[in-house]
DNA sequence: AATGAATGAGAGTTCATTCAT
DNA sequence: AATGAATGAACTCTCATTCAT
């Protein structure tokens, strides 16, 4: 039970089942984006998806699960699609600016897709510890990716290649959030993706630091 | 009417009343820590204070309202801890290194004062735009204050260092949010600190970028 | 949605639901009438009806609406038992005398129906436009109904027979429903009759006025 | 206490307290006007009076007593200027007619004064026992003056004066409040007079029914 | 005599969830 | 496998009333 809470509940492995999960998760995409997380109700969402409300609690034990299956598939897509820039990026054996150019700039579109979920998801719904989960493993799949691809460019030199990947996530994910949904200051969409381009190139050039850690 | 629905009804002026309101703020920080936003109901909040749940709707027009309240005390004292950082900062006339150090100290410290807190508003709360105008301003203080610094520092030489303090404050607060609420890959505090020092420092002493920016 | 703050949510089609709408107004009519509106709560009316309150708000927007429901309802039935009697009076072809006093008698048998009812409604509920619309519709309803068999009877020399069915109709209505209320005087049912009677067959066949009007 | 529920609490035999309790009718004149019964609270009555919460519960036990109070007044000093008109109806020595005009106007006046109230006392407001009590002195009253009135014209030959001036009490109070609050039907106001003084007067100088009573 | 901050029971209403069909 | 009517716990918010000052 306690395990059920927030798994979907049958394994969808009929198409027929695969569609309606599916159907399921983009009405609740739909929804939370207008309404928000609280305001989508899940009788909202099944309307929305043209099936009953049991239908839908047949497959998903409850609200937040949903809202986690959601985000999963979300995550996954986005993992997909920056990891795709990324590889076209290697290919074309670029400098590692321009790596970074189309690491922002997919980071950007990415967000951009679908901004009022992205908010309702991050501003309003519960986060239990299913979503950090996903989330860790989205940013830990980017940075995996990237790290390789900064292995490879001479360009860098790091003594902790690791936690300067996560670094460079983390930080081109919450720019990039933050630019979207509320802007920066008074900066472009130019501007601000040769800010963060400039930014994350800086530091993973730089030396390390002179002074000793105290804190 | 359409204004009140998220400001203060009664302009506490007398010291009663002052501090009427700021045990219902304290309880409500504490009620949406412990049991986060929507889980803490207005009759737990002034239990927790001590009053009525009528006395506590003296005070406040809604729920919403005393979120907002607690959001802008939270912020102006976080405004205020950094500005006393930065400012002895300036006083002991250190590098570069060092001020961005201290100012990523601050605000780690200011995360880590009340982290659930943070948490229940920013993964759980609504966000009425009376929220995103406190948070903007928090930041612009912060930018300004930070911008004045590093006028002043010889190390940086930025061609628009008003969009670079932006950035600067964007990024320590995602980053220090982050690393408080769900740390970094693996990564200790020190070392943490460290690493947000490096990178905000090379961003600051980085040259111009060499590539023309193409979208 | 302004709109449908009054008037029931789902249309009742199905037996099913048809059967829970009236069992939810037989219950408004019976708790209003012990407890008055304002003492009446949702939650006395669904537990009354048999069903839950979440029911209860599948039918009907809020408190009010139900109220207006249930008026329709009452005036309808109550339109519909005079006309009847009105109907087997023409057929009876009787004297004006007898007409009106079926008509009477009509009235007053309605208003004995549900006298409590009648007074939850009148002395406590609040009155919306719609409760306003329902109970003027009734009145024309009435009016007009009776209007047709005075124009038959040649007793009847009236100007103008439209106001005059108006009158007849305001006066029985709000005689009936005091004596029913609160008793006239000291009159019996039987002498209320008659004087009732009386007024109104000297209303339908005086003379006009003498006097010229000044106000 | 059970006595006590809905008569003022002190007897405000000086004249500081007098006033005191003649500007809170005064203001929940004015409040239960604007806002109607249910929305007028005695906050909002005490703030428009002057005076504090406190000090109104000092003088009534109840909102209801204020109710109470205010319909007693208003009552007698309707009852009062009826009874002025019809005062100098009968110094003029006029016709049935015109006497029955004289009330009917001084009726229309009254109901006219302050619709508004009258409109929240009658369709929003509880109605206590005391308020029916005060209801019903006032048509004794003027029942009995116009009795007075009616005995003293030759052109009425009633065998129950008695009650016929009651009815002629309801039907024109009946009237004239309908009137004023909703209209009849399209008909003007000298219109209205006119019917109501031709169906009073008709009522009066009308023979016994032919017909006998059967119920 | 007067104040007005404080009280708290109780109202209307919502919506995630169930289960008879 | 699917339906959707029904559930009812739990929420926010109001306002007549009290009582310490």
């Amino acid at each position: 039970m306690q395990d059920d809470r927030l798994t979907p509940r049958k394994r969808p492995r009929q198409r027929r089942s695969r569609q309606t999960v599916d159907a399921i998760l983009d009405a609740a995409a739909r929804v939370f984006s207008q309404r928000g997380y609280a305001g989508g109700t899940t009788n909202h969402i099944a309307a929305a998806a043209g099936v009953s409300v049991g239908s839908l609690y047949d497959y998903f034990p409850n609200k937040d699960a949903i809202l986690v299956a959601l985000v999963e598939r979300q995550l996954a897509t986005m993992v997909d699609r920056v990891q795709d820039h990324l590889r076209s990026a290697r290919e074309s054996a670029g400098s590692l600016e321009g790596l970074l150019r189309r690491f922002v700039v997919a980071m950007l579109s990415v967000h951009e897709t679908q901004p009022d979920l992205y908010h309702a998801v991050s501003a309003e719904a519960p986060h239990p510890p299913e979503l950090h989960a996903c989330v860790l493993q989205m940013e830990e799949s980017l940075a995996h990716a990237l790290e390789v691809l900064l292995l490879e460019s001479d360009e860098v030199a790091l003594a902790d290649s690791d936690t300067a990947a996560h670094l460079v996530v983390q930080t081109s994910e919450a720019l990039t959030h933050r630019f979207v949904h509320q802007g920066i200051h008074d900066v472009t969409r130019e501007r601000f993706i040769d800010e963060a381009v400039r930014l994350l190139h800086a530091y993973l050039t730089a030396p390390p630091l002179t002074e000793a850690s105290v804190t």
